[in-house]
DNA sequence: AGATCGTATAGCGACTTAGTTATACATCTC
DNA sequence: GAGATGTATAACTAAGTCGCTATACGATCT
């Protein structure tokens, strides 16, 4: 559901990472890590269920793509901040002029 | 700490969203939400953490700033990612013509 | 069919989180 | 100085998360 939340694990956001080099069995996953293999079952549960995992079964293996759509989503929601750093400088201005404690 | 973290909690995503429209006092914020004042100091506290907010004391009042930094680097990090959503159609290809082991 | 392999789920414990009310504390007003 | 205001912290509770081991279950192999 939150796609933050499932980024907000570091396993979860390499696991991510990992998977933009291209798909990856389950047990391809379990593999790059030291934790359980039900560790990581429950991770690509949770990829899953955010949205940024898709699952194609192949016999009893399962290939996992990563599907990039709720990363396009923060892309878009990032539009709604990028006035403050992309240069326009009212905005960094108006940023700026504060005193840091 | 983790920025993802900070803002997988839906009342973070929003004050952060009402900070882009300009600072807001502590109280300025505790008054747009249904929650108690200490839930929303804690909140603040953990956006403050994150990274995501200033705050500049006047008097007894604490006015909160949105920091654009860590989601300048979302914006970055999601770099790995844009060649998937982005019309490549090379990089496409090279997420698509591989067989797992 | 029976054993094995790949993966998911169940159930548990330790820890964290998000809310609450009560309270502390500094600043302002009188 | 005394009271009020703005904000943070403390103490607690309910619920969630992340790890583990044990186990279930379908797919494959013999």
């Amino acid at each position: 559901m939150n796609v933050f939340a499932a980024l907000a694990d570091p396993t979860r956001a390499e696991i991510v990472d990992r998977l933009a080099g291209g798909p990856l069995t389950a047990t391809e996953v379990v593999d790059q890590f030291e934790i359980s293999q039900p560790a990581i079952s429950r991770h690509l549960r949770v990829l899953r269920e955010a949205g940024l995992v898709t699952v194609q079964p192949a016999g009893r293996q399962r290939i996992y793509h990563l599907d990039p759509a709720p990363l396009r989503d923060i892309d878009g929601w990032l539009d709604r901040y990028r006035r403050f750093w992309s240069g326009r400088l009212d905005a960094l201005e108006d940023f700026m002029d504060q005193e840091p404690a």
